[in-house]
This record gives C-alpha cells, structure tokens and sequence, in this order.
DNA sequence: GTCTATACGGTGATAGAC
DNA sequence: GTCTATCACCGTATAGAC
C-alpha cells in the first residue's frame, strides 16, 4: 500500500503528541489489545516503523499516557495530614478530589475504564499505584478500626467520577457527567459517616 | 510437550462446565485479549485442538457466559411496569435489583468490569443490550424530560454493585462489598431525587 | 472426545537505506 | 524522521488419525 496521503509536515514533537492523542483515543474506544500499532501509525499517516522512532514500544506510549498520574493523589494525602481534623475534613477533601480530577481529565478517565487491568499492570512497573495513595487517604480519614463497610463507601466517594463515567449513556454530556459525579460524592461520604 | 497429567476423566458436559469457569476467571484476572486458547486449554489439562471441539471459537466461550444476561433486566423492567406509582418505587426498585444481582454474581461482575468493551460488542453482537433494558426502567421511574444529572445519579444507583467491586481493595469479602453496594445504592437513589 | 500436526494471518519489533 | 523490507513469534483455527 504505496499511497497514502503526503503527511502533513510535523516536528517531532508533534509528531509524539499527536500520537498519543491518537492512541489515546483508540485504547479507549477499542481497548489496549485490540489496538494495533499498525491502526495507530494509520491514523496518524506515518508507517509503522516511524511509529517505532517515537516510543520504543506499545508499552511505552501507555506508560507516557500516565505519566504524571499519582501526583496528585499524592498531593491530596499531603494535604489531607496537613488540615486539623474536623467533621467535615472527609467531605472537604472527596470533593477537593473529584473537583480536582474533573477538568480535562474525562478522556483519561475513559481510558482507564476501557483498561483496567492494563492500567493496573503498568501503573505497578512504574512504581506508583494509585491505589496505595487513596489508601493513605482513607488511613488519615477513618480510624483504623473503622468498619470496612464504611470505609469502601469513603473509596467509591472518592471513585465517582469513574463510576458516572461509566454509567453515563453514549453522548451524555461531560457538564452533566461532572454534576452527578459530584453529587454522586457527596451522597457517598455522608453514607460513610452514619453508622 | 508431550507429558502432562492424564487428564482426569470428565464427561463431555463436565468438560465444558469446567473450561467456562476457568475461562471466566483467566479473562476476569488477565483479560480477554491477553488470555490464549492455549493457556484455557493447559489449565484444562487437554490439548488446544480438544478446546475447540467444545467452541466454535474463543468468542463461543464468552457468548455462552453472557447467555442469560439480560433476562434479569427485563424482568426488573416488566416488574416495574406493574407496580403502582409510588414515592418509594425508584428505591424499592434499585434494592430489587442490588439484591437480586448479588447472589454469586460477583464473579461475573468482576469479569464484565474487566473487559468491559468486549462485552459491549458481544453483547450487541447477541442482540440483547442490557443498557437498553435499564433505560426502559428508568423512563418508568422518571418523568421524560427529567433533569439528566438525576437521571445519571439513578443508573448510578442501579450500578452500585459493580461500582462497588471496582473500588473494592483486592481481598475484600464478599459481603462487605455486597453490604456497601446496597448502601450507595440508597444513597445514590435519595440524591437523585433531591432537585 | 481427545489427540498430533499443520496452515495461515497478523503482531510487535528491528535493520539499514535515504 | 521516515521509509522499505524483513523477522520471529504466537494467535486462532482446521484436518484427520485414533
């Protein structure tokens, strides 16, 4: 297949950019696995060998998607120890979180819901897990003995933008998905608060 | 590889039974793109060519767990349509469904969190959508031109189970998931109908 | 029903010219 | 940076003997 339409001049840079772009989008609508890198060279316009110039691997373009991922988990747990305690301290920092997470940040959050298991596996080779970093949240919030009941609840508060995300029909748009995501969080930790 | 335990002897119905339940824990833990016939086959003890005498193919195999799906919806939904209009129809309808969705299910919901867009595609490939039979259920719950951020907060609701399976921490038990999905349901139910 | 053996296509990945 | 050409491998799937 010799003919193919003259790639749009591009600096390296952008070259990389706007394959991430591209995967990024194909990994969310067809998954890690189903996308080859031949689709991704496709849709860029460059041939598959190029693609290789730009990322060493598939892997690689997965772990530059979510690199900077875990920052701000970490972020929230130092903010977390750094308040006095206070009845409202959970509820101050799930929407701190949710409001944080909510800007731009839905076409990742798609991503990470179309690839959970891959998301997992190479958040864990990177070294961070952003689990772990929600979990450090959770120990600063609850009382170690807390019911584990109430404590799953406080996580899913934490998770409902994921959680509205997937839930939300095709087309359902993102102002909407964001209000109940948020309203989603609230109803959660007050239900983490009663006994 | 020619030496391998005598493959216990199994009917051909065993045979069957046993290679889906140990497909649906491969795909739920590794995925289904990344789980081979080969790996199904050798936790099998038999050979990949004896495999595909059970299965016309690898999509068989996930085809025959999903069969059923479906029929739970459709039920909620007839059930729904019979009950007189109440206050407590949307409540009494999102525990139905959390309650009837618990029983041994989490299994199933850990592989469809899993893969969630190969079984989207199966699952239309099949005919039945079970997204479709959770909309018809809440346009019964829900005046048409309601508020799409308390339309979101119910489908929400309904999917509080696997919500809470995603957010679980791997080990949890069972009934502490199961116990905090029905809670978030309520929850979630109660803020979708708050204006 | 289960086996051995094999066909076939596509995949991730590399070498090296331009 | 992008190309052509090529690789080894592994996946699904089938044929046919037992």
């Amino acid at each position: 297949m010799p003919d193919r339409q003259p790639a749009t001049r591009r600096t390296g840079a952008q070259t990389r950019a706007e394959a991430q772009r591209i995967a990024l989008e194909l990994f969310s609508n067809q998954g890690y696995e189903a996308t080859s890198m031949q689709q991704v060279a496709d849709a860029l316009g460059i041939r598959k060998a190029s693609l290789y110039y730009h990322f060493r691997g598939k892997d690689e373009i997965v772990r530059s998607l979510l690199e900077g991922r875990g920052d701000e988990a970490r972020a929230l747990a130092r903010w977390v120890h750094e308040q006095t305690p206070s009845p409202t301290l959970a509820r101050d920092a799930v929407l701190r979180w949710v409001d944080s997470s909510s800007r731009e940040k839905l076409r990742g959050i798609r991503f990470m819901n179309a690839n959970p298991l891959l998301v997992g596996t190479v958040a864990r080779r990177a070294g961070v897990d952003v689990g772990d970093e929600l979990a450090a949240v959770l120990d600063a919030l609850l009382p170690h003995d807390a019911d584990p009941r109430r404590r799953l609840l406080l996580r899913m508060a934490f998770m409902s933008l994921p959680a509205a995300v997937a839930a939300a029909e095709p087309g359902t748009p993102d102002e909407v998905t964001v209000a109940a995501a948020r309203a989603a969080a609230e109803s959660l930790v007050a239900a983490a608060a009663r006994p």
